[in-house]
DNA sequence: ATAATCGCTCTTGTATACAAAGAATTTGAC
DNA sequence: GTCAAATTCTTTGTATACAAGAGCGATTAT
């Protein structure tokens, strides 16, 4: 579908910060990667602006791009507004959801429980991420899909610590049995309430392990605000 | 400060967009704007791209950037979400606003009730977003002061045309009251459905006025997309 | 020896030039 | 006269060139 380069470059260097080629706090040369990725500057720049509107870069005027480390204070605010946004899709779909989308919950379901069975976390994680798309769409909002699925991908990162976690995929997916159970009972304020602690329990994790690490390693490197 | 060109195209654009100067579903030919803002074209396709990304433009392949037409129904979805995420900041800030946060509360509560007493609905509109601001900021989650900021500011032209509807001044201002009550008061789940009913109630109206508009004129232009 | 200032280099920001893809118009054929 | 096809013209997308600011180092003065 002639996809414009820019845009292909945009996807890419932001899945570079997301898997952690780029990592928190690395400048990024618009030249250097001019170079890597065979384009020159302009379409490596027009990636960069968007993703700096977006938030995973900043561009200080005149200083270059530089890969945003939100901190772990940030982090967890953003796992806070997710908990939130899914929640309330979550309240939605039990409204609104309809047969088809009835089927795609339990199918994406049905296939997490085949993973966590076989404790393949990737497959698992990968299978996680079709069922909460499954309840984006079943809200029937599109507006508040697009914003679950932006949320969904900057967090991405920090998520995926987690299922490394003893029996954290256990008992996400037994998290996940009660929200569809919700759901499809139509009840709205039980899957608000539900699915905002199966999203807002891994900010919290996400904070345990932040505190872990820093109490072992006492340096004060990072990115904190407060 | 030096603020480069592309920074204050962006907001010129951007606000251009918000004050109907570029009407949505409009073309921004690249060349026309350059030669409107006295630069070249490649600081007008970098604002571009910033908009784009934040989603107030839409870039097509090879076609050029248009103003995006959201449509009544996904500004209806816009104001649901902005809703849940205003009565999420009010809930926090019940729980965790300081002595600074009260005050700026209050003043800018007092000085919406000049306005409304005088009926100068500008002066209103102004000082109610100053409110609003007020209330993010006492929520003390940096993250979803933003999200909050951005949201506001997308959704404003579709703000605006409400403070003209008769009494919706006073009716707003008594709102107000109440919310800022409740979250003096440290209520926060008052704070929560105050706010959320305050910003939905927009949402409602705006559908209202739609609804009407389509009665009278019954040509099916617009984006509508169910 | 240390600190401050001057100058050089490296990088960003903007303009321009060039190539390719669409859109529109014109011409030709039926 | 109308429809289709081809060519031209407009506009986007990318590369390159040029200008200006920031960082870094060296040199000099105290």
């Amino acid at each position: 579908m002639a996809e414009s380069t820019f845009h292909k470059l945009r996807d890419e260097i932001e899945n570079g910060i997301v898997t952690g080629i780029f990592e928190p706090g690395e400048r990024l040369d618009e030249a250097q990667l001019a170079a890597r990725f065979g384009v020159s500057r302009t379409p490596i720049r027009e990636a960069l602006m968007q993703l700096s509107a977006i938030g995973l870069v900043e561009i200080r005027p005149r200083r270059g791009a530089v890969v945003v480390d939100p901190g772990p204070n940030r982090i967890f605010e953003m796992f806070e507004v997710m908990a939130e946004l899914e929640s309330m899709a979550g309240a939605f779909a039990a409204r609104r959801h309809t047969e088809e989308d009835k089927t795609a919950i339990l199918e994406s379901h049905a296939r997490c429980e085949r993973s966590a069975a076989s404790e393949d976390t990737d497959s698992y994680y990968y299978n996680n991420e079709v069922f909460h798309y499954a309840i984006y769409e079943a809200s029937h909002s599109g507006f508040l899909a697009e914003q679950c699925v932006a949320m969904h991908r900057r967090l991405r990162p920090y998520r995926r610590l987690q299922l490394r976690v003893r029996n954290r995929m256990k008992v996400s997916f037994s998290e996940h049995a009660a929200i569809v159970e919700a759901i499809l009972a139509g009840d709205a304020e039980a899957a608000r309430s539900r699915l905002r602690d199966h999203v807002a329990v891994q900010g919290d994790r996400f904070s345990d392990l932040v505190s872990n690490l820093s109490k072992r390693e006492s340096t004060g490197a990072g990115g904190q605000r407060r």
